[in-house]
DNA sequence: CAACAATGTCACATAACTGTCACATTTAAA
DNA sequence: TTTAAATGTGACAGTTATGTGACATTGTTG
C-alpha cells in the first residue's frame, strides 16, 4: 500500500509541501533537485510516481521526462508534471513527451492527492485474481475468504496473506526469512521466530476440519504447505 | 466496440483537437455547437457518451446536463464534462448534476482518452436499472426506495450509492479508495475514513431488520457486502 | 429567512492484530 | 539416555484499524 513517490523540484518551499502533504498520507517520499539527482533517484526499486518540476533549471524537466519515457524499464512510472500558470508551450510538450497529468502551480493538497489516486490507479496493473482450491480448503481472494468444506473460517490478515501465499506455493520449503520476504515484505525487520507465532495462528485457524495437517514443519529449514499427508 | 461519441464545444480548435483524437483513436464522432444542436443529436441511436463543455455561452452546458440527466431515456448516457481551470463551483454543480467525470483544460489526449474508456467501463454494466434484491433487502434504482421485508427505509443520497453499488457487486472487498472512486467518483478527494463513517449511516439505515451484518469489515482490506454471515 | 438535511472531519472509544517473550515440548545427535 | 537445538504455545503490552458521536459547513426546503 505504502507507494513511494519521487518528487524532483529545486524549489525548496515547495518541495517541502509536497513531500510534507504525502507523508501526511502515508506515501513513502523521495527527493531529488536536479536532473542528475533524480536519475540517481530513479532505480531499483523504481518509484511508483514521479512528481515532476517542468521548470527545472535549464528545462531539464522535459528532457528527463523524454528519457523516462524512452527506457523500457522507467516507461511505465507515472509521471504528473508541474507547471507554473502560463506556460503552455511546455504543457504541451509534456504532454508529447508523455506525461501522465500536469498541474498548475499553485494547486491544493487536495488536488494534488486527488490526481495521485486517478492516476496510480491507471497505472495499477488489474492482475486476475482467482480462486484457490486444495482439498476442501478454498481461498478466495477477490471475496478474501477462506472457507473449509464451505464453513467460514476466521483469520487475521497476516494468517490470510500467509496462506494465500502458501497456498499459491504448494509442495515447497520456504525458510523463515523466506516467508518474513514474501509475507511481510522486504525491507521489514521482525525476528525469524515471528513467522513461527504466524503459523500457529494460522493453523489454529484452519484446524476444524484437519486442514492444519497441511501446513508442515520442516525441521532446520522451515515450513511447507502440501495436500500430501 | 466503436463506440458514438458526442463533443459540444463551440470553439472550433478544441472540438477539432477532441475529433482528431477521438477518431484517431477508431471512436465515431458526433459533433455539436449549442445547447440547440446537442439536443437535435442526442436521439435515437443515442450516443454513447457525451463530452460537454461547460462554458458552453449562456451557461447552457449545466442545463443540457441536468436535462439529460432527468430523462429516463438519457440519464444513463455518460457525462464527460470540460471545465477550465479555476471553475471550481461548475465542477460542483456538475458532480450535482450528474457528470461522470470532469476534465480541467486543457488537458492531454492520453488523459481523454484513459478518462473516456474508465466512464465507459463503468458505465456499460449499469444500463439496465433493475431492482436488486439480496435476502429481505430489495433496492429499486428507479423509484430510488430501498426496502427491508417491506419497510421502507430512510437514508441520505450517499448511503443510497454506496449500498447501490455494493449490491450490485455483492461478495467482493473493496478498499475504501474504490468506494471513493466508485461511489464518490473520480477527481473527488475526500479522506479515506468518510467511508467509514458512511458505512455506519449506511448499517445503521439497514439494521431494523438485521440487515447491517451484510456489510462486513475485513479488517486492513476494506468491506464486503454478502448475505453470507 | 429559518428550519432542516446531508456532508466531511475530528477526537475519542473500542476492538483487533502484532511482535516478542518465557517456558513447554519435541527432535536428533552424541 | 542425555543434551542441546529447534519448534510449539500461551500470555501480554504496544500498536493500529475501525466504530462512533459530535460539530461546522453547506445546501435545501418551506
Amino acid at each position: 500500500m505504502s507507494s513511494r513517490i519521487l518528487v524532483v523540484e529545486d524549489e525548496m518551499p515547495i518541495r517541502d509541501m509536497l513531500v510534507f502533504a504525502l507523508e501526511q498520507k502515508g506515501y513513502y517520499t523521495l527527493e531529488a533537485e536536479t536532473y542528475g539527482e533524480a536519475l540517481d533517484k530513479i532505480t531499483e526499486p523504481y518509484p511508483d510516481l514521479i512528481l515532476l518540476d517542468w521548470m527545472l533549471p535549464g528545462g531539464s524537466g522535459i528532457q528527463l521526462a523524454k528519457r523516462l519515457k524512452q527506457s523500457e524499464f522507467t516507461r511505465d512510472i507515472p509521471i504528473i508534471m508541474l507547471t507554473a500558470r502560463g506556460e503552455e508551450e511546455d504543457k504541451i510538450r509534456g504532454l508529447e513527451v508523455g506525461a501522465d497529468d500536469y498541474m498548475t502551480k499553485p494547486f491544493s493538497p487536495k488536488e494534488l492527492l486527488a490526481r495521485i489516486r486517478a492516476v496510480m490507479r491507471r497505472a495499477a496493473p488489474t492482475s486476475v485474481e482467482e480462486m484457490i482450491q486444495v482439498q476442501g480448503l478454498k481461498l478466495d481472494p477477490v471475496s478474501h475468504r477462506v472457507t473449509a468444506n464451505e464453513d467460514g473460517l476466521d483469520m487475521g490478515p497476516t494468517e490470510f496473506k500467509l496462506l494465500h501465499f502458501f497456498m499459491s506455493h504448494p509442495e515447497r520449503v520456504y525458510s523463515r526469512e523466506q516467508l518474513l520476504d514474501h509475507v511481510w515484505g522486504t525491507n521489514v525487520y521482525v525476528e525469524d521466530r515471528t513467522v513461527d507465532v504466524h503459523i500457529r495462528r494460522l493453523r489454529k485457524a484452519i484446524s476444524a476440519h484437519g486442514h492444519d495437517k497441511m501446513i508442515q514443519t520442516v525441521r532446520g529449514a522451515g515450513y511447507r504447505f502440501s495436500a500430501k499427508v
